[in-house]
RNA sequence: GGCGCGUUCAUCUAGCGGCUAGGAUACCGCCCUCUCAAGGCGGGUACACGGGUUCGAUUCCCGUACGCGCUACCA
């Protein structure tokens, strides 16, 4: 049975490369028909955010990636924050020491800081000096009795090699004099990641380690952590990392990195969740668009990738257009809706839903329904007119034509695209000029904009009196 | 500095010894057309470099270069 873990630290918000690692877990565990679990890692309290994990969980439901067992569903593994494990982690410590896998060590950060100085002045890996390493058992015991502050370090072998396999690297293997001994407990009694993630890894049973490439040199201090247990390790596999565009690691600096970001500028989730499993993998050449079903059904470890993908914006845009494409009107309306509120248009579903067919085919994120169709609810104030626009289509002799034209648009018994457009041709023809001679005109009176929908659909969307309405301010104020 | 990982168009990628190196985004043309989109058609740009192995390397091996990651009592 295959069990995997998506196991995020609540730092505030969700990073996007975060979200990725959690939709290959849930790929994973659903194409296997395994068990997706989610684990708080809060073990470091200086980093403790308040509403991290109500944030965390929201957004997980947002992009669709469901958990079997976590904080909210429970679970035979729990409890599942690890701040509430804490006992644990000690107890678990103490058995390293018993077995002589660990030490306790009373050098103070300052001290540390000292060593590490001195290390880099001199041009030599900063490691931990291991000062405490070969301390008698009477004298640390004294020492601990006394209250003296300490820290759990791991007793790292030496002269090993430590190997494991990564089922998307292959065989790695590093020298254990490279490994420090790493601080298992801090001194303020939690945990630090490599014990408390080894530990809860093995009491929830994960036989799938799925996390990113960061890990990777972390990774032979869990390995000898599992050996020093005596505990069989899961299988490991580190993914590529989500790149800026300047190709170092995807972060805050260089754009939005939070998924609620994406979210709150009109990213759906079906777009972001199919752009980010494309990252780093891909089923096969030529199809790019995957509902998540279909993901789960392709999905594979064995083809991610090994190198880091940069994170392309314009072809999240071009995707996320092509779901709002292939959505219906009545679905994209309870998106659009509060953006509407937001600004105070106020309109009918039936309308809206109007003004949604027909900017559909135009916008690539949700705000820009609202963006750029402002004229559907509100007259033009031509205050950011497109003027070369303007200059080529609002000419003196235009502005006549349009007269002219007005009172057989009021005329018009059915205000719908097929009159009114037999109605504008008609005109036109019978006047010896090109259509587009007075369709631009009209858009520019109506829409204050060079650009948008089909003027005849416009013009039947936004109605005969307010588009007549416009039509006559125009020709008697706009110069 | 040390250790590790990586390297196919600008970007995401296909390729798992023999291909005119394929697709997508972006870009540029043309078509359609009332504009903008969408759509159709077409175009340019890539195997980092050097050695091997092989009849034959993008593909396998070694090295170099470059990039990135890690190097905390953070995860």
């Amino acid at each position: 049975m295959v069990r995997v873990r998506f196991a995020p630290s609540p730092t505030g918000y969700v990073h996007v490369g975060s979200l990725r690692t959690a939709l290959y877990n849930y790929l994973f565990a659903r194409h296997h028909g395994g068990v997706n679990i989610l684990r708080i890692e809060d073990t470091d309290r200086t980093r403790y955010v308040e509403g991290a994990v109500e944030n965390m969980l929201r957004t997980m439901e947002w992009a669709g990636i469901t958990f079997d067992e976590g904080p909210i569903q429970g679970g035979p593994c729990g409890p599942y924050v690890q701040s509430e494990r804490t006992e644990l982690y000690r107890k678990h410590a103490d058995e390293l020491i018993a077995r002589g896998k660990a030490y306790p060590c009373f050098c103070t950060p300052e001290r540390l800081d000292q060593v590490r100085k001195a290390q880099q002045a001199a041009g030599i890996p900063p490691m931990y000096d291991r000062l405490c390493r070969n301390l008698t058992k009477e004298e640390a015991d004294k020492r601990i009795a006394s209250g003296e502050a300490h820290v759990v370090r791991m007793r790292v072998p030496i002269g090993e090699v430590v190997r494991f396999h990564d089922i998307i690297r292959g065989d790695v293997e590093f020298d254990s004099k490279t490994i420090d001994d790493q601080v298992l407990l801090k001194s303020d009694g939690f945990p630090t990641y490599h014990l408390a993630n080894i530990v809860d890894d093995h009491l929830m049973q994960i036989t799938h380690v799925i996390r990113g490439e960061e890990w990777l040199p972390s990774t032979p201090k869990h390995v000898l952590l599992y050996e020093a247990f005596g505990w069989e390790p899961p299988k490991f596999a580190h993914l590529p990392l989500l790149l800026n565009a300047d190709r170092s690691k995807l972060s805050k600096r260089q754009g939005d990195v939070a998924v609620e970001d994406y979210r709150d500028n009109g990213y759906l989730p079906e777009a972001l969740v199919n752009f980010l499993a494309l990252m780093g993998w891909n089923p096969s050449a030529t199809e790019e668009l995957f509902s998540i079903d279909e993901l789960i059904r392709q999905f594979d470890l064995e083809r991610v990738n090994k190198a880091g993908a940069v994170f392309n914006r314009e072809k999240l845009d071009w995707m996320n257009a092509e779901y709002i494409r292939k959505m219906t009107p009545a679905e994209l309306l309870p998106l659009v809706r509060p953006l509407l509120e937001a600004r105070n248009y106020v309109a009918g579903d039936e309308y809206v839903l109007q003004v949604i067919h027909a900017m559909q085919e135009r916008v690539r994120t949700l705000p820009d329904f609202v963006d750029f169709a402002s004229y559907f609810f509100v007259p033009p104030d031509f205050t950011d007119v497109d003027e070369k626009y303007k200059s080529k289509h609002w000419t003196p002799e235009a502005k006549e034509r349009l007269r002219a034209l007005l009172p057989k648009l009021e005329a018009l018994e059915t205000w719908d695209h097929d009159s009114l457009e037999c109605t504008v041709r008609e005109f036109a023809e019978a006047n010896g000029i090109s259509a587009g001679k007075l369709i631009h005109p009209i858009r520019l009176a109506v829409t204050g904009k060079g650009m948008g929908p089909g003027l005849f659909e416009l013009l039947h969307v936004i109605g005969k009196a307010e588009s007549v309405r416009r039509m006559e301010k125009a020709v008697s104020t706009l110069n």
